[in-house]
DNA sequence: CTCATGACTGAACGCTGTTAGCTCAAATGA
DNA sequence: TCATTTGAGCTAACAGCGTTCAGTCATGAG
């Protein structure tokens, strides 16, 4: 009798030691996430894709919101490394400058999801927070365009201006270049790499 | 006894005559969705507004995305007008080509919910499909944007250039700008206005 | 060895969009 | 005028969602 009982398959996965368990939802969220975009990854499945039940999740994670910023996060991080990468062989200041606006669209269109994720606010949260709001490596990104902006002005390839305001222009540029190409690109008659280097061209002369 | 039944009220809503009741519905749906956001239309609110039970929708639209997809046509419909609007009392033609593209940023910055909702794909269908998709006011629009560059062209303020490449370029900053001043107001450092005039002014010595 | 902690569970709540099956008023044809 | 067809409306339900509650039970601490 006894024995029958201990040959009953534990129900209850054991747990996790430190942040094992924390990494391993995230992991499987990411996965998820990545595959079948922001409506396949619902709790429940990411819950079943750990092999634990749906409240677990809130034991790591006080809601749905919180885990895909966690997805965000790891997103900008990329794309801090993204950016470094893009500056390497640049001989040029304008080279450099252009390699890093190229790099940000780019690294955008391939992982349309996450952009999306990022930045596109979803219909529910009606307080307007969106999941790249307090990222610190969000300030990073835009930190290292500014630095470009201003590296532009020095070379003189830029007029004297507003740093930030110049760069926020051009961030908005680049952003809104980035969701068109992920969302309208079957309306869009000219290339993705054509935009993109009309972009970067009226960008440079556009503040040169 | 039967005098007794008669003096139930009625439970069910009489039809509507013609597409009464479809415009009725409509109305409804806009109503809640500007007041509320995309998150407050639901169809059984909006049934409950129209006084109807939510089933009575589906006999006038195929599904949600229907009604949503109608209310961005009305957007669209209405953004030709403040375009065409826009042109008055302009006398140079960058002067109004200037006024078409700040009306656009600031009719989408006027009623952010409905440039969400026409522009920004929704997390639910994975197809991709956005309610600005098979609207020919959208097209038209773009036509407006087309134009206005081949105006500036001609007038010799743009330098020659495939018109539909640079039109598709303006609208993608244009865009962009709407968009971050939409979702990302609390974090950008520079106002609005000041942004928009940057932008075009960007835009103009770009292609100038 | 006992006890407290907290990671985990199943069941449930209140939503959502959507469908099946029914009712019944109005329009139509004889 | 009356029978029949049509289709607009209904209730009830399904499957899924995020989230919460109350309980369980392995584990580490004293």
């Amino acid at each position: 009798m006894s024995e029958f009982i201990q040959t009953i398959p534990r129900q209850r996965k054991p747990r996790g030691h430190g942040s094992e368990r924390k990494a391993e939802i995230l992991a499987a969220a990411t996965r998820i996430f990545l595959q079948e975009g922001v409506a396949g990854a619902t709790m429940r499945r990411i819950a079943s894709e750990v092999g634990v039940s749906p409240t677990a999740l809130y034991v790591y994670f006080p809601d749905k919101e919180a885990i895909l910023e966690a997805i965000a996060q790891a997103w900008f991080f990329e794309l801090l490394g993204v950016l470094q990468a893009s500056q390497a062989n640049q001989t040029s200041v304008e080279g450099a400058f252009r390699a890093g606006l190229r790099a940000y669209v780019e690294f955008g269109l391939a992982r349309p999801d996450s952009y999306r994720l990022t930045f596109l606010s979803r219909p529910d949260n009606r307080d307007g927070k969106l999941p790249c709001d307090d990222i610190p490596e969000a300030d990073y990104s835009f930190a290292v365009l500014q630095s470009g902006v201003e590296a532009m002005m020095q070379a003189g390839q830029f007029r004297p201006g507003d740093s930030t305001a110049i760069a926020e222009t051009i961030w908005a540029a680049l952003h809104g270049l980035t969701v068109i190409v992920i969302d309208q690109a079957e309306h869009l008659k000219t290339a993705p790499n054509r935009l993109i280097e009309q972009m970067l061209d009226m960008v440079v002369r556009g503040f040169g």
